[in-house]
RNA sequence: GGGCCUUUAGCUCAGGCGGUUAGAGCGCACCCCUGAUAAGGGUGAGGUCUGUGGUUCGAGUCCACAAAGGCCCA
């Protein structure tokens, strides 16, 4: 006979298979059509809050890996936040001003950028920005992130711009704007100011030369020289730049030494004299002396061909490791010319000199070479060296040299008025290290490294020479010239920006935007000129506490956590906390948690001209968003990760077995509801066991949650699913929930436990893996327990002791018997004596507490063991040559006696030839 | 070149204060089941902890140096 339609199996329609790609698109629209953000918003009204603060990307193209992985990790943090209780509203947010996405819109709509009307251009950069923040917002939804994506905040909003003039204005009545000169790359031919992004490096045939300083050894550093006259030699590839120079520049632990020529002797670093000889075609290497570069500080040569001193500096950015530089180890240092040089002349307060005009042209500052184009000034230089004797050797060289990406022409370095946020100005910097000491940084590492950042950092320079931005709120008075950015003028542009948006900056004139009586502070004059700087963009995301988090009412100031990638130590952090610093002498922020960053499979970056850049949205399409944010949860994200295809195979594995874990729980469930649990007193031991293995699991994934530790969680998830669950649990339980009475104790002390377990574990996971935790509640807990969504639910308790301590070592005894006994069956196996353990009985010989135990629990352990019979020995009755396996107790397995029923497949001894066992003939008697 | 970080089984991770045969899950191999079935179970084989040199009675665990990789600068 049949007895299958006797038993109670699973029955669900909860797919085996997710077929995520097609099934989360049906979650988020539940997200989003029950308007779940916004309930929550409700339902929390009033709790305590917690802050994440989104750091906004960039809306420039669609969502990169980087990006995923950061907007899961904080959605993990704020859903685990919110079943904590949290009132956690999420505020994503973007950056949408900047040179990308200027540059990129010009292209698309091939625009001349020296023609174009700006508002026109602005109109277009702002439809480029919103299309990508439309699409990234979409990619975003679609990993599930939960968030109030119908109002984000943006940089380009009104009252965000506002914020940003506000920003600055406070700053400035603190004395910390100024504006000065700094070098940038600047294209003579275009006129025009250029970011690295529009730069190109081409070779280029260069002069190269060798150029003499006078040097007089005053000090007497060269005791050993005895002949005529000293010169510094310097070495440079732009010759036009030497009307700059002010200065020479050493390494000060390099040594320095003299090379005689004749009766002349040329002071450079001693490991670069032979080859310098041979470059400059001496005809021997006579080599005097030996100083260190530090030595040589604070002493000067003449310039060559004006009547001034030049500088002798130390600067660790000279190297003498590299022979192909052809230098002399001595580096000719004009601030207005180079990066490096600005800085060593900012720390030297060495003038800076800009002898060059926009067009290219020397200036009056360069004496005899005035008016003279840059690239003319060369060769006439040259040749004045050469008369006045100031000229070791001219030659060329072929280098890599920035070029202009639009005309093609070679650049060049020249200073240009920029404005600065003076990092020492009213103590900036100083409280901004005393504001990072008192911030959690997570890990903690992260503290030294943005605190040696900040130490050493130059001032901030916030202008750029650009149209797609928020214009510097400063206007320049037409009669004498002065940058006026006092309160009043700051003050008009904010409440222009508030209101109309920067746009209007370009649209009005500066007397339309100042007050009407507004006069010139210095001259009083009443005519005056708008600044067409705008700000950079870091000014501008760094103001995003001051613009956001201020400003909108379900918010608060400082936030609980920035979360972002580890570049933004550099980035966003560092300028959200000094533009607060300055403007709010707070940091905005108690903490700041960083991220690695994601890598191919192999540990290296991901880069387009590597072609191992992984899309996001296709692996999405592939495997599902919900494979992604496990993925995430996996990994230990404070280090770089590999995104490889191993790995993500392996969490394909996990999430199916999670899946399937949770399916047999449902499918073991169809028949129940709440009112029909059993009593806490009335549970059976192994059900008492599993509530107790799922508490230990809630709480160590709490507490993995708060120490933002997923990886953790992800770890005892899976761990309890694969060992607790499937591979112990869910099998022992089988006999009774199949075979037992479909209203009886024994199946309903089982299915009240694996309710509980599967209730609890799906809202443990749901800020992980969101969908399927959604996907579960919907099908079956919604109803039972009256909640909308699982977002909704609290984070399970866990303090429920269902199993004393000593009760709990109970159960590491039984499993250590357990695995013996698994052992043996394993023998069994292999000697074809049994297959399955219902197949087997085990005998257990034990004396005193434990064999008292053993017989009390004796039920329980057969159902552990899954054997179908079990016997409780005194240890006198022992057979000989059983091992000890433990103190005292000694297991051994065999067949089973008697015959497998054919119902409940357990071997029992039937008395006359039944078909089935016993208990059996009971369990149908009662259906 | 500088600041900061990473390197434990094929994969993803654990390994307070230095101390017995370095753990887990997955994967893999072999076997079992076919009443969780494009599921489930059992057993087992895999690391000497990136390398080198130190400190120590003793180091994956402390120190130095190196290699590879990463972020940010220069």
């Amino acid at each position: 006979m049949d007895y299958s339609s006797t038993i109670n199996l699973p029955k669900t329609d909860f797919a085996m298979r997710a077929n995520l790609p097609q099934n989360e698109p049906k979650i988020l629209d539940f997200w989003k059509n029950e308007d779940i953000y916004g309930q929550l918003r409700r339902q929390k009204k009033g709790s305590e809050k917690y802050i994440l603060h989104d750091g906004p990307p960039y809306s420039n193209g669609a969502i990169h890996l980087g990006q995923t992985l950061n907007k899961i990790l904080k959605d993990i943090a704020v859903k685990f936040k919110t079943l904590r209780g949290f009132d956690a509203p999420y505020i994503p947010g973007w950056d949408t001003h900047g040179l990308p996405n200027e540059l990129a819109t010009i292209k698309k709509h091939k625009l001349n950028p020296r023609t174009v009307d700006p508002v026109e251009l602005r109109e277009k950069c702002a439809e480029h920005a919103l299309h990508f923040l439309d699409v990234q917002r979409e990619q975003f939804i679609r990993l599930g992130v939960l968030g109030d994506w119908d109002r984000p905040y943006r940089t380009l909003d009104k009252s965000y711009e506002a914020a940003i003039a506000e920003t600055f204005g406070k700053m400035a009545e603190k004395g910390m704007i100024y504006r000065g000169l700094r070098p940038v790359h600047w294209c003579p031919k275009c006129e025009t100011a250029l970011a690295e992004a529009e730069i190109e490096y081409k070779n280029k045939i260069s002069d190269s030369i060798y150029v003499k300083f006078p040097f007089e050894d005053s000090k007497g550093l060269f005791p050993e020289w005895k002949g005529g006259n000293l010169f510094i030699l310097i070495w440079t590839t732009t010759p036009w730049t030497l009307p700059g120079n002010v200065a020479i520049a050493l390494n000060k632990d390099a040594d320095f030494c003299i090379v005689k020529n004749g009766d002349e002797g040329y002071v450079m670093a001693k490991s670069l004299a032979e080859v310098v000889a041979q470059a400059a075609g001496l005809p021997e290497c006579e080599v005097i002396g030996s100083v260190k570069g530090s030595c040589l500080e604070g002493e000067s040569a003449r310039h060559p061909f004006f009547d001034r001193e030049s500088k002798i500096v130390l600067a660790p950015y000279v190297v003498l490791d590299d022979p192909d530089s052809a230098g002399t180890g001595c580096v000719h240092t004009a601030p207005g010319h180079g990066r490096d040089d600005f800085e060593t002349g900012k720390r030297y307060n060495l003038p800076i000199l800009v002898p060059v005009d926009g067009r290219g042209r020397l200036t009056e500052e360069a004496g005899p070479f005035a008016s003279l184009p840059y690239y003319e000034a060369n060769k006439v230089i040259v040749e004045y060296l050469r008369k006045t004797g100031a000229l070791l050797f001219a030659g060329v060289k072929e280098h890599s040299y920035p070029h202009c990406w639009r005309c093609h022409g070679p650049v060049i370095f020249r200073a240009t008025s920029q404005w600065f946020v003076s990092i020492d100005a009213d103590g900036l910097r100083e409280k901004a290290l005393k504001a990072i000491d008192e911030i959690t940084w997570l890990p903690s590492w992260g503290h030294d490294r943005i605190y040696n950042m900040v130490q050493g950092r130059p001032d901030w320079c916030i202008s750029r020479q650009r149209v797609w931005g928020v214009p510097i709120p400063a206007v320049f008075c037409n009669s004498c010239g002065e940058a006026i950015y006092t309160p009043e003028v700051v003050n008009s542009a904010a409440k222009l920006y508030a209101e109309e948006g920067s746009d209007a900056w370009y649209k009005k004139s500066a007397e339309e935007i100042l007050p009407s009586e507004f006069k010139c502070p210095k001259c009083g004059s009443k005519s005056f000129s708008k600044e067409k700087d705008i700000f950079d963009v870091w000014f501008e995301s760094g103001v995003s506490h001051a613009a956001v988090m201020a400003k909108r009412e379900e918010l608060e100031w400082p936030a609980d956590l920035y979360l972002e990638g580890g570049d933004q130590h550099r980035g966003w952090f560092q300028v959200s906390l000094l533009s607060a610093v300055a403007s709010r002498g707070e940091a905005p922020f108690k903490a700041a948690l960083t991220h690695g960053w994601v890598l191919d499979g192999k540990g290296n970056t991901m880069h387009k001209s590597l072609g191992n850049v992984i899309d996001p949205m296709d692996f999405v399409k592939k495997f599902g968003a919900e494979i992604l944010r496990l993925f995430v949860s996996s990994v230990d994200y404070t280090a770089d990760m590999r995104f490889s295809d191993e790995a993500l195979a392996q969490i394909a594995e996990v999430y199916k077995k999670i899946r399937n874990s949770c399916r047999f729980l449902i499918g073991n469930l169809y028949d129940f509801s709440v009112d029909k649990s059993v009593e806490r007193k009335q549970l059976l031991p192994e059900d008492k066991w599993i509530l107790q293995k799922k508490n230990e699991l809630i709480s160590k994934m709490r507490e993995a949650y708060e120490n933002y530790q997923f990886h953790v969680v992800y770890y005892y998830l899976q761990s309890f699913c694969a060992s607790e669950l499937s591979a112990v649990y869910m099998d022992v339980v089988k006999d009774r929930l199949y075979t037992c009475g479909p209203d009886s104790l024994k199946r309903r002390s089982a299915q009240t436990a694996m309710y509980e377990v599967l209730r609890d574990m799906v809202a443990a996971m749901s800020p992980v893996l969101s969908f399927t935790a959604e996907e579960i509640w919907q099908k079956f807990f919604t109803d039972k327990e009256n909640v909308k969504s699982v977002f909704m639910v609290d984070f399970p308790e866990s303090s429920e002791i269902f199993l004393s301590e000593e009760e709990q070592s109970d159960w590491e005894f039984f499993e250590k018997l357990r695995n013996v006994l698994y052992l043996q069956l394993e023998e069994l196996r292999k000697n074809k004596i049994i297959k399955q353990s219902l197949e087997a009985r085990a005998d257990v010989y034990a004396k005193d507490a434990a064999y008292d135990l053993l017989l009390k629990y004796s039920e329980s352990i057969k159902a552990y063991f899954i054997v179908s019979q079990l016997e409780i020995h005194p240890i006198c009755e022992k057979p000989e040559n059983l091992v000890e396996v433990l103190p005292g107790v000694f297991v051994t397995a065999s067949k089973a006696r008697g015959e497998k029923c054919l119902r409940c497949w357990n071997y029992f001894e039937p008395a006359n030839g039944q078909e089935i066992c016993p208990r059996c003939e009971e369990a149908i008697a009662a259906l």
